[in-house]
DNA sequence: CAATCGCTTGGTAGCGCTGTCAATATCAGT
DNA sequence: ACTGATATTGACAGCGCTACCAAGCGATTG
């Protein structure tokens, strides 16, 4: 014989629509869609709920409901600080809403990316934010089937998906060679570390905006698979004076190699910008305050976290944004490190 | 009449059963504990499973046995790159492990904390791991009655709630000012920001060695309620000048705070370590690769989270520490901005 | 050879909630 | 007053899994 497992002073939906004189379904009701009820049910069910401090038990209704209200968050890195913006605005985004989180690591492997999505969707995630546009075939396969809102985020591209939300790295870092060209500086180098996609198109921008005015030189690029680090900026700059002394300007993919870089500038007593230029990406908060204070490519990642949540949100509420695809810009901070030479 | 749900393709533990010819519940207890089947029976469960694809439903399993396999964690701050360490370190540790996360910003108010709390609590979290020493007198209270594993990190201190890891913030920071002490600076200065409970046990511990050694001057403290960052370190070093113009030396609750210092000297020309010495805390990666190398007091971040982690989890599998409280300790990192003066 | 023991396996029921559909109450229109 | 439409409410069963207990079985013991 099977025993009976009732746990006594546990409040369950039964007894809240027992206190307030309805059927345990209407009390279900109450939780999901309040409209539906009866202004007189409506509130006898919130007080009762309120009185035995009621809480719903979530596996129960996700078993029940097939459906669970967990967004699943697919990020490349935790170290990045890139990302923790990114999360602060998803997190902000979510916060006092009925969703909730999950949040895996990637370890920028798009196959390490597919078991995980492979995880996630076998729960059946009500939503999924995933980072970039770079997806195994396999991937792309399995979000194209799922049914739930998926936005891709970090950058834009063609045949989003489902959602997508970012913005153009490519533009993004050519628009940043454009400013150290009109600041009238040549010979301008490139730093790159990790060389995921993201940063690949920023190469290419750069690439793009160096042959359009006949200054490409491979000579002038220095990049390494190894994860970004202010040390390493220091590094590579060295390695890039090595293979080219004659440079006037550098162009980091990341703010951490461009204070690296600076750094780096003091201990050889390069003066900053009168004999090198440094520019950044992403403008952390640093670059505003540093000595000189650092150019970058300031990125909306905050903005972009937390839009893409809302558009998860607003997807399973019925009101599916307008337009699928936000490309959120980037602008130029043109600060003293890239300032016109005399 | 209700209607039948039954889904016709769905892979169950049903199915995985049948096929490996076995009943469900012997099939149920390969994924919990796999040593309690017969070595056929196991390897024929296992092959059926992977045969069909089975992905265990977790609502059902959490419903049917009344706990989850989710660990809480309570952060007050997503921001502040402590804790992005921290965070990878329980995200490592619990990778490729059957727990995950769940993770929910306190924004450093304690009351928020309790709210979360309650949420978390009521849906049987596996574990819980809870950041410092300081929660409200009801928060102790639901987490010494609920029964499962808790850890309080970032710091230790009398009476534990359950376990605790990491290091004396007092300590550290005497330490730091022993330091300079040793290294013949005199009018210290002290920078803080945010002033949560851990940089007010830091602000102690510089009090206490000032005071010891009879150089404590109240005009050498400057402070903050505003979050830290590398701006707000150059606005309160201007502070600190302002209001002691005699120092010779700055330590920082951080090292945000401590660059900011940094850059605001190099400004005003201060040369850093001659006139200024400036220590931080928490060794930030880019503390050693800076023009000059900046002295901080190293943590072990990653290690607190990794560790907690690992304790939730092995409390959970009945292999609970010996030893329940983890003193992680730390280390002055000397550096060039506070070498000894000549 | 019966009694006992430990290991493995299975049957039954139920975890707490919600989807489906039917039933009832309410209301406007003729 | 009656019909049909709409708004509310309820009954039922089942979502997929595991807790509990019992039974089967070979080995051990006196």
């Amino acid at each position: 014989m099977a025993r009976k497992r009732i746990t006594p002073g546990k409040i369950r939906l039964a007894e809240v629509a027992k206190l307030a004189g309805v059927s345990p379904i209407t009390a279900s009701r109450f939780f999901r869609n309040p409209e539906a009820l009866s202004a007189g049910k409506r509130a006898r069910v919130e007080s009762a709920a309120k009185e035995l401090g009621y809480v719903p038990n979530l596996a129960a209704r996700a078993l029940a409901s097939q459906r669970t209200e967990v967004i699943g968050v697919l990020i490349p890195s935790l170290t990045n600080n890139v990302f923790s913006d990114v999360l602060r605005g998803i997190y902000d985004a979510l916060d006092g809403s009925r969703y909730s989180i999950q949040l895996a690591n990637t370890r920028y492997s798009i196959l390490q990316e597919e078991r995980l999505l492979r995880l996630f969707l076998a729960q059946k995630p009500a939503g999924l934010i995933i980072t970039g546009i770079n997806q195994t075939a396999d991937s792309r396969r399995i979000m194209e089937t799922v049914d739930c809102p998926i936005v891709q985020i970090m950058e834009v591209g063609p045949s989003p998906i489902d959602m997508m939300i970012g913005f153009s790295h490519f533009d993004a870092a050519k628009a940043a060679i454009a400013h150290l060209l009109a600041q009238g500086y040549r010979r301008i180098g490139f730093l790159g570390a990790r060389m995921d996609p993201r940063v690949q198109r920023r190469l290419d921008g750069y690439r793009s905006a160096m042959t359009d005015t006949g200054l490409f030189d491979p000579q002038l690029i220095v990049t390494t698979a190894i994860p970004t680090s202010v040390t390493l900026g220091g590094t590579l700059f060295a390695d890039l004076l090595a293979k080219a002394p004659d440079i006037d300007a550098v162009f980091c993919v990341n703010d951490d190699l461009a204070l690296g870089a600076l750094f780096e500038c003091k201990r050889r007593h390069m003066a900053v910008p009168e004999q090198i230029a440094i520019v950044g990406f992403n403008d952390l908060e640093f670059m505003a305050s540093s000595e000189p204070t650092l150019s970058s490519v300031r990125t909306n990642r905050y903005e972009m976290g937390r839009n893409a949540a809302v558009m998860v949100i607003e997807t399973l509420e019925g009101r599916r944004p307008a337009e699928p695809v936000v490309d959120l810009g980037f602008s130029v901070m043109e600060r003293q490190s890239s300032a016109r030479r005399n």
